[in-house]
DNA sequence: ACCTGAACACCGTTCAAGT
DNA sequence: ACCTGAACACCGTTCAAGT
Protein backbone atom coordinates (compact mmCIF):
# COMPACT_ATOMS: atom_id res chain seq x y z
CA UNK A 1 0.00 0.00 0.00
CA UNK A 2 1.21 3.47 -0.61
CA UNK A 3 2.46 5.11 2.27
CA UNK A 4 2.76 8.83 0.36
CA UNK A 5 0.17 11.35 0.67
CA UNK A 6 -0.40 14.04 -1.79
CA UNK A 7 -0.33 17.72 0.22
CA UNK A 8 -3.58 18.38 -1.67
CA UNK A 9 -5.56 15.34 -0.32
CA UNK A 10 -5.96 17.82 2.92
CA UNK A 11 -7.40 20.17 1.02
CA UNK A 12 -9.41 17.94 -0.44
CA UNK A 13 -10.65 16.13 2.68
CA UNK A 14 -11.95 19.99 3.66
CA UNK A 15 -13.76 20.23 0.31
CA UNK A 16 -15.23 16.86 1.56
CA UNK A 17 -16.28 17.55 4.93
CA UNK A 18 -17.33 21.03 3.77
CA UNK A 19 -19.73 19.03 1.00
CA UNK A 20 -21.14 16.79 3.64
CA UNK A 21 -22.49 19.55 5.98
CA UNK A 22 -23.78 21.46 2.60
CA UNK A 23 -25.64 18.56 1.75
CA UNK A 24 -27.17 18.35 5.88
CA UNK A 25 -27.69 21.94 5.66
CA UNK A 26 -29.80 21.36 2.73
CA UNK A 27 -31.34 18.73 3.64
CA UNK A 28 -32.21 19.89 7.00
CA UNK A 29 -33.90 23.22 5.02
CA UNK A 30 -35.50 21.21 2.33
CA UNK A 31 -37.01 17.95 3.96
CA UNK A 32 -38.99 20.83 6.39
CA UNK A 33 -41.45 21.75 3.55
CA UNK A 34 -41.27 18.75 2.27
CA UNK A 35 -40.29 15.17 3.42
CA UNK A 36 -40.73 13.72 -0.16
CA UNK A 37 -38.35 16.43 -1.96
CA UNK A 38 -36.19 14.76 -4.31
CA UNK A 39 -32.56 14.34 -3.25
CA UNK A 40 -31.15 15.57 -6.49
CA UNK A 41 -33.17 18.86 -5.50
CA UNK A 42 -31.31 18.34 -2.05
CA UNK A 43 -28.27 17.91 -4.09
CA UNK A 44 -28.57 20.98 -6.22
CA UNK A 45 -29.23 23.53 -3.10
CA UNK A 46 -26.24 21.89 -1.61
CA UNK A 47 -24.36 22.50 -4.57
CA UNK A 48 -22.82 19.04 -5.42
CA UNK A 49 -23.32 16.27 -7.54
CA UNK A 50 -25.55 13.69 -7.63
CA UNK A 51 -23.03 10.55 -6.96
CA UNK A 52 -21.53 13.19 -3.88
CA UNK A 53 -24.61 12.96 -2.20
CA UNK A 54 -24.99 9.90 -2.88
CA UNK A 55 -21.58 8.33 -1.36
CA UNK A 56 -21.96 10.74 1.45
CA UNK A 57 -25.66 9.22 2.57
CA UNK A 58 -26.40 5.40 0.69
CA UNK A 59 -29.78 5.99 1.92
CA UNK A 60 -32.32 8.35 2.50
CA UNK A 61 -32.87 7.47 6.51
CA UNK A 62 -29.03 8.32 6.46
CA UNK A 63 -29.37 11.61 5.45
CA UNK A 64 -32.67 12.14 7.29
CA UNK A 65 -30.60 11.11 10.65
CA UNK A 66 -28.04 12.85 9.62
CA UNK A 67 -29.86 16.07 9.03
CA UNK A 68 -31.89 16.22 12.45
CA UNK A 69 -28.83 15.05 14.55
CA UNK A 70 -28.22 18.50 15.55
CA UNK A 71 -31.78 19.15 16.96
CA UNK A 72 -31.65 16.08 18.59
CA UNK A 73 -28.72 16.81 20.38
CA UNK A 74 -30.17 19.62 21.12
CA UNK A 75 -33.49 18.65 22.90
CA UNK A 76 -31.45 16.14 24.51
CA UNK A 77 -29.43 18.92 25.91
CA UNK A 78 -32.56 20.12 27.72
CA UNK A 79 -33.57 17.48 29.95
CA UNK A 80 -31.68 19.23 32.42
CA UNK A 81 -32.82 22.77 31.96
CA UNK A 82 -36.64 21.14 32.41
CA UNK A 83 -35.56 19.26 35.11
CA UNK A 84 -34.65 22.09 37.05
CA UNK A 85 -37.66 24.15 36.22
CA UNK A 86 -40.18 21.76 37.11
CA UNK A 87 -40.77 20.98 41.20
CA UNK A 88 -42.17 17.71 40.04
CA UNK A 89 -40.13 15.13 38.28
CA UNK A 90 -42.92 13.84 36.44
CA UNK A 91 -44.32 17.12 35.41
CA UNK A 92 -40.60 17.40 33.72
CA UNK A 93 -40.51 13.77 32.45
CA UNK A 94 -44.23 14.39 31.07
CA UNK A 95 -43.08 18.38 29.18
CA UNK A 96 -39.91 16.95 27.93
CA UNK A 97 -41.49 14.02 26.03
CA UNK A 98 -44.27 16.21 24.68
CA UNK A 99 -41.49 18.33 23.37
CA UNK A 100 -39.67 15.50 21.81
CA UNK A 101 -43.20 14.07 20.17
CA UNK A 102 -43.59 17.64 19.14
CA UNK A 103 -40.26 17.49 17.04
CA UNK A 104 -40.55 14.02 15.68
CA UNK A 105 -44.34 15.03 14.17
CA UNK A 106 -42.68 18.08 12.64
CA UNK A 107 -39.31 16.60 11.23
CA UNK A 108 -41.32 14.55 8.39
CA UNK A 109 -39.52 11.24 7.64
CA UNK A 110 -37.76 11.08 10.96
CA UNK A 111 -39.73 8.58 13.32
CA UNK A 112 -40.18 6.08 10.29
CA UNK A 113 -36.46 6.68 10.11
CA UNK A 114 -36.10 5.87 13.49
CA UNK A 115 -38.00 2.34 13.91
CA UNK A 116 -36.68 1.03 10.35
CA UNK A 117 -34.49 -1.94 11.21
CA UNK A 118 -32.30 -1.29 8.39
CA UNK A 119 -31.23 1.94 10.09
CA UNK A 120 -30.52 0.30 13.32
CA UNK A 121 -27.22 0.52 14.12
CA UNK A 122 -27.32 4.53 12.96
CA UNK A 123 -30.22 4.78 15.60
CA UNK A 124 -28.49 3.40 18.18
CA UNK A 125 -25.44 6.40 17.58
CA UNK A 126 -28.08 8.53 17.05
CA UNK A 127 -30.09 8.16 20.46
CA UNK A 128 -27.30 7.35 22.33
CA UNK A 129 -27.20 10.90 23.61
CA UNK A 130 -31.11 10.70 23.96
CA UNK A 131 -30.98 7.51 26.12
CA UNK A 132 -29.07 9.54 28.36
CA UNK A 133 -31.19 12.27 28.80
CA UNK A 134 -34.43 10.10 29.33
CA UNK A 135 -31.95 8.43 32.22
CA UNK A 136 -31.40 11.26 33.66
CA UNK A 137 -35.85 11.93 34.34
CA UNK A 138 -35.87 8.52 34.62
CA UNK A 139 -33.82 8.62 37.94
CA UNK A 140 -35.07 12.07 38.74
CA UNK A 141 -38.94 10.04 39.15
CA UNK A 142 -37.45 7.23 40.56
CA UNK A 143 -36.04 9.74 43.46
CA UNK A 144 -39.06 11.25 43.39
CA UNK A 145 -41.37 8.16 44.06
CA UNK A 146 -43.06 8.55 40.77
CA UNK A 147 -41.15 5.48 39.33
CA UNK A 148 -40.63 2.28 40.39
CA UNK A 149 -36.73 1.73 39.99
CA UNK A 150 -35.18 -0.33 37.35
CA UNK A 151 -36.60 0.64 33.71
CA UNK A 152 -34.30 0.86 31.06
CA UNK A 153 -34.22 4.07 29.18
CA UNK A 154 -34.73 2.42 25.73
CA UNK A 155 -37.77 0.44 27.40
CA UNK A 156 -39.52 3.83 28.14
CA UNK A 157 -38.31 5.62 24.88
CA UNK A 158 -40.23 2.63 23.01
CA UNK A 159 -43.08 2.86 25.82
CA UNK A 160 -43.97 6.30 24.97
CA UNK A 161 -43.55 6.51 21.26
CA UNK A 162 -47.19 6.34 20.97
CA UNK A 163 -46.53 9.95 21.71
CA UNK A 164 -45.89 10.92 17.83
CA UNK A 165 -47.94 8.56 16.31
CA UNK A 166 -51.64 9.13 17.76
CA UNK A 167 -53.09 11.57 14.85
CA UNK A 168 -51.95 15.46 15.93
CA UNK A 169 -56.10 16.28 16.00
CA UNK A 170 -58.17 16.68 19.15
CA UNK A 171 -58.82 13.88 19.55
CA UNK A 172 -55.50 12.60 18.97
CA UNK A 173 -54.25 15.00 22.13
CA UNK A 174 -56.62 13.46 24.34
CA UNK A 175 -56.13 9.97 23.88
CA UNK A 176 -52.05 10.77 24.25
CA UNK A 177 -53.29 12.30 27.77
CA UNK A 178 -54.71 9.28 28.37
CA UNK A 179 -51.73 7.24 27.56
CA UNK A 180 -49.51 8.97 29.64
CA UNK A 181 -51.29 8.54 32.54
CA UNK A 182 -51.68 4.56 32.12
CA UNK A 183 -47.97 4.20 31.09
CA UNK A 184 -47.06 6.20 33.99
CA UNK A 185 -49.30 4.26 36.25
CA UNK A 186 -47.27 1.05 34.33
CA UNK A 187 -44.08 2.59 35.27
CA UNK A 188 -44.94 3.38 38.72
CA UNK A 189 -46.00 -0.43 39.54
CA UNK A 190 -43.26 -2.52 40.94
CA UNK A 191 -41.21 -4.59 38.80
CA UNK B 1 -79.16 12.52 -16.57
CA UNK B 2 -79.56 9.57 -18.39
CA UNK B 3 -81.77 7.02 -16.37
CA UNK B 4 -80.62 4.14 -19.56
CA UNK B 5 -78.86 1.81 -18.25
CA UNK B 6 -77.61 -0.74 -21.16
CA UNK B 7 -77.97 -4.44 -20.56
CA UNK B 8 -73.81 -4.78 -20.79
CA UNK B 9 -73.59 -2.54 -17.63
CA UNK B 10 -74.08 -5.63 -15.49
CA UNK B 11 -71.44 -8.06 -16.40
CA UNK B 12 -69.07 -5.15 -16.69
CA UNK B 13 -69.59 -4.67 -13.21
CA UNK B 14 -69.12 -8.15 -12.70
CA UNK B 15 -66.03 -8.05 -14.39
CA UNK B 16 -64.87 -5.04 -12.70
CA UNK B 17 -65.21 -7.23 -9.26
CA UNK B 18 -63.39 -9.99 -10.66
CA UNK B 19 -60.48 -7.90 -11.84
CA UNK B 20 -60.77 -6.10 -8.26
CA UNK B 21 -60.06 -9.59 -6.40
CA UNK B 22 -57.95 -10.61 -8.81
CA UNK B 23 -55.72 -7.62 -8.04
CA UNK B 24 -56.32 -8.21 -4.07
CA UNK B 25 -54.77 -11.71 -4.69
CA UNK B 26 -52.16 -10.89 -6.85
CA UNK B 27 -50.96 -8.65 -4.00
CA UNK B 28 -51.43 -10.89 -1.39
CA UNK B 29 -49.08 -12.94 -3.08
CA UNK B 30 -46.43 -11.18 -4.15
CA UNK B 31 -46.59 -8.36 -1.51
CA UNK B 32 -45.59 -11.61 0.74
CA UNK B 33 -42.29 -12.32 -0.69
CA UNK B 34 -41.42 -8.31 -1.66
CA UNK B 35 -43.15 -5.10 0.11
CA UNK B 36 -41.62 -2.89 -2.38
CA UNK B 37 -43.01 -5.24 -5.68
CA UNK B 38 -43.88 -2.58 -8.13
CA UNK B 39 -47.56 -1.78 -9.30
CA UNK B 40 -46.97 -3.00 -12.75
CA UNK B 41 -45.50 -6.40 -11.46
CA UNK B 42 -48.87 -6.81 -9.11
CA UNK B 43 -51.54 -5.91 -12.35
CA UNK B 44 -49.49 -8.26 -14.48
CA UNK B 45 -49.76 -11.09 -12.45
CA UNK B 46 -53.41 -9.90 -12.36
CA UNK B 47 -53.76 -10.11 -16.11
CA UNK B 48 -55.34 -6.09 -15.91
CA UNK B 49 -54.13 -3.02 -17.54
CA UNK B 50 -51.79 -0.39 -14.89
CA UNK B 51 -54.54 1.45 -15.32
CA UNK B 52 -57.43 -0.78 -13.83
CA UNK B 53 -54.98 -1.19 -10.98
CA UNK B 54 -54.71 2.35 -10.37
CA UNK B 55 -58.85 3.41 -10.59
CA UNK B 56 -59.19 0.37 -8.34
CA UNK B 57 -56.73 1.82 -5.29
CA UNK B 58 -55.15 4.99 -6.20
CA UNK B 59 -52.61 4.35 -3.69
CA UNK B 60 -50.12 1.68 -2.24
CA UNK B 61 -51.77 1.89 1.34
CA UNK B 62 -55.23 1.44 -0.12
CA UNK B 63 -54.19 -1.75 -2.12
CA UNK B 64 -51.99 -2.82 1.10
CA UNK B 65 -55.12 -2.60 4.04
CA UNK B 66 -57.48 -4.22 1.09
CA UNK B 67 -54.89 -7.68 0.56
CA UNK B 68 -54.53 -8.11 4.08
CA UNK B 69 -58.19 -7.29 4.99
CA UNK B 70 -59.57 -11.02 5.02
CA UNK B 71 -56.44 -12.37 7.06
CA UNK B 72 -57.67 -9.20 9.65
CA UNK B 73 -60.74 -10.56 9.98
CA UNK B 74 -59.95 -14.06 10.17
CA UNK B 75 -57.62 -13.33 13.35
CA UNK B 76 -60.19 -10.89 14.68
CA UNK B 77 -62.30 -14.56 14.68
CA UNK B 78 -60.29 -15.99 16.77
CA UNK B 79 -60.51 -13.86 19.79
CA UNK B 80 -63.51 -15.84 21.10
CA UNK B 81 -61.41 -18.76 20.41
CA UNK B 82 -58.25 -18.01 22.60
CA UNK B 83 -60.46 -16.37 25.31
CA UNK B 84 -62.29 -20.27 25.67
CA UNK B 85 -58.87 -22.12 25.00
CA UNK B 86 -57.66 -20.18 28.23
CA UNK B 87 -58.07 -20.12 31.94
CA UNK B 88 -56.71 -16.51 32.30
CA UNK B 89 -58.14 -14.03 29.90
CA UNK B 90 -54.90 -12.13 30.38
CA UNK B 91 -52.75 -14.73 29.28
CA UNK B 92 -55.42 -14.69 26.53
CA UNK B 93 -55.00 -10.73 25.70
CA UNK B 94 -51.08 -11.69 25.63
CA UNK B 95 -51.24 -14.60 23.13
CA UNK B 96 -54.06 -12.89 20.78
CA UNK B 97 -51.97 -9.55 20.81
CA UNK B 98 -48.15 -11.35 20.31
CA UNK B 99 -49.79 -13.44 17.31
CA UNK B 100 -51.16 -9.99 16.13
CA UNK B 101 -47.93 -8.32 16.31
CA UNK B 102 -46.03 -12.00 14.62
CA UNK B 103 -48.81 -11.12 11.60
CA UNK B 104 -48.32 -7.50 10.70
CA UNK B 105 -44.78 -8.17 11.35
CA UNK B 106 -45.09 -10.49 8.65
CA UNK B 107 -47.63 -8.80 6.37
CA UNK B 108 -44.63 -5.78 5.10
CA UNK B 109 -45.87 -2.37 4.72
CA UNK B 110 -48.82 -2.79 7.16
CA UNK B 111 -47.95 -1.37 10.35
CA UNK B 112 -46.79 1.63 7.89
CA UNK B 113 -50.15 1.57 6.35
CA UNK B 114 -51.84 1.35 9.81
CA UNK B 115 -50.20 4.62 10.89
CA UNK B 116 -50.20 6.62 7.80
CA UNK B 117 -52.40 9.86 8.15
CA UNK B 118 -53.60 9.64 4.56
CA UNK B 119 -55.14 5.89 5.34
CA UNK B 120 -57.16 7.09 8.48
CA UNK B 121 -60.65 6.55 6.83
CA UNK B 122 -59.55 3.21 5.87
CA UNK B 123 -58.17 2.25 8.79
CA UNK B 124 -60.92 3.13 10.39
CA UNK B 125 -63.33 0.46 8.40
CA UNK B 126 -60.62 -1.78 8.07
CA UNK B 127 -60.06 -1.86 12.16
CA UNK B 128 -63.44 -1.66 13.28
CA UNK B 129 -64.01 -5.58 13.96
CA UNK B 130 -60.72 -5.50 15.20
CA UNK B 131 -61.76 -3.16 17.94
CA UNK B 132 -64.25 -4.86 18.80
CA UNK B 133 -62.79 -8.10 18.69
CA UNK B 134 -60.23 -6.13 21.55
CA UNK B 135 -63.35 -5.09 23.71
CA UNK B 136 -63.95 -8.87 24.06
CA UNK B 137 -60.48 -9.59 25.61
CA UNK B 138 -60.50 -6.48 27.57
CA UNK B 139 -63.81 -7.22 28.79
CA UNK B 140 -62.89 -10.39 29.89
CA UNK B 141 -59.36 -9.36 31.84
CA UNK B 142 -61.62 -6.31 33.34
CA UNK B 143 -64.02 -9.43 34.70
CA UNK B 144 -61.43 -11.22 35.79
CA UNK B 145 -59.79 -8.41 37.45
CA UNK B 146 -56.71 -7.72 36.16
CA UNK B 147 -57.86 -4.84 34.22
CA UNK B 148 -59.05 -1.90 35.73
CA UNK B 149 -62.65 -1.04 33.73
CA UNK B 150 -63.40 1.74 31.15
CA UNK B 151 -60.31 1.26 28.70
CA UNK B 152 -60.67 2.30 24.88
CA UNK B 153 -60.29 -0.46 22.71
CA UNK B 154 -58.30 2.08 20.61
CA UNK B 155 -56.03 3.36 23.39
CA UNK B 156 -55.27 -0.59 24.30
CA UNK B 157 -54.32 -1.20 20.26
CA UNK B 158 -51.85 1.87 20.84
CA UNK B 159 -50.77 0.96 24.19
CA UNK B 160 -49.20 -2.73 23.02
CA UNK B 161 -48.48 -1.36 19.35
CA UNK B 162 -44.90 -1.47 20.20
CA UNK B 163 -44.78 -5.46 20.10
CA UNK B 164 -44.64 -4.58 16.12
CA UNK B 165 -42.42 -2.46 16.50
CA UNK B 166 -39.62 -3.67 18.59
CA UNK B 167 -36.75 -5.84 16.57
CA UNK B 168 -37.50 -9.26 15.60
CA UNK B 169 -34.39 -10.26 17.75
CA UNK B 170 -33.83 -12.07 20.86
CA UNK B 171 -33.22 -8.79 22.26
CA UNK B 172 -36.30 -7.31 20.72
CA UNK B 173 -38.79 -10.30 21.98
CA UNK B 174 -37.17 -9.92 25.64
CA UNK B 175 -37.94 -6.23 25.32
CA UNK B 176 -41.82 -6.95 24.14
CA UNK B 177 -42.04 -9.02 27.26
CA UNK B 178 -41.19 -6.49 29.73
CA UNK B 179 -42.99 -4.07 28.51
CA UNK B 180 -46.27 -6.24 28.06
CA UNK B 181 -45.57 -6.65 32.08
CA UNK B 182 -45.51 -2.82 31.93
CA UNK B 183 -48.14 -1.81 30.25
CA UNK B 184 -50.32 -4.61 32.10
CA UNK B 185 -49.76 -2.92 35.03
CA UNK B 186 -50.55 0.81 33.76
CA UNK B 187 -54.09 -0.70 32.89
CA UNK B 188 -54.77 -2.78 35.68
CA UNK B 189 -54.55 0.10 37.71
CA UNK B 190 -57.19 2.44 38.81
CA UNK B 191 -57.96 5.13 36.05
C1' DA C 1 -68.72 2.31 -18.54
C1' DC C 2 -64.74 -0.17 -17.98
C1' DC C 3 -60.35 -1.70 -19.76
C1' DT C 4 -55.71 -1.96 -22.03
C1' DG C 5 -51.09 -0.74 -22.51
C1' DA C 6 -48.02 2.44 -24.73
C1' DA C 7 -46.26 6.89 -23.56
C1' DC C 8 -44.81 10.15 -20.30
C1' DA C 9 -42.72 12.17 -16.19
C1' DC C 10 -39.87 11.63 -12.60
C1' DC C 11 -36.35 10.15 -9.58
C1' DG C 12 -32.75 7.07 -7.68
C1' DT C 13 -28.25 5.28 -9.02
C1' DT C 14 -24.14 4.63 -11.65
C1' DC C 15 -19.86 5.68 -13.84
C1' DA C 16 -16.70 7.75 -17.34
C1' DA C 17 -14.20 11.82 -17.45
C1' DG C 18 -12.32 15.76 -15.06
C1' DT C 19 -9.67 18.13 -11.17
C1' DA D 1 -8.99 10.76 -3.92
C1' DC D 2 -12.96 13.24 -4.56
C1' DC D 3 -16.24 15.38 -7.62
C1' DT D 4 -19.48 16.38 -11.54
C1' DG D 5 -23.38 15.54 -14.21
C1' DA D 6 -25.03 13.15 -18.19
C1' DA D 7 -26.87 8.63 -18.98
C1' DC D 8 -29.41 4.77 -17.49
C1' DA D 9 -32.93 1.98 -15.23
C1' DC D 10 -37.07 1.80 -13.22
C1' DC D 11 -41.61 2.71 -11.72
C1' DG D 12 -45.84 5.43 -10.83
C1' DT D 13 -49.44 7.73 -13.48
C1' DT D 14 -52.06 9.22 -17.39
C1' DC D 15 -54.94 8.94 -21.38
C1' DA D 16 -56.19 7.95 -26.26
C1' DA D 17 -58.17 4.16 -28.36
C1' DG D 18 -60.70 -0.10 -27.99
C1' DT D 19 -64.63 -3.18 -26.29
Amino acid sequence: MSDETPATYGTQRQAAARNRVAIIEAAHELFAGNPLVPLSEVAKRAGVGAGTLYRHFPTREDLILAAYQHDIDRLTATADEVLQRHASAKTAFIEWFEALAGYIRLKHGLGDALHSAAAQEVVKESWGPAGAAVGKLVDACVAEGAMAPGHDPADVIMLMSFLWRVPNTEAGIAQGRRLIATVFAGLDAPA
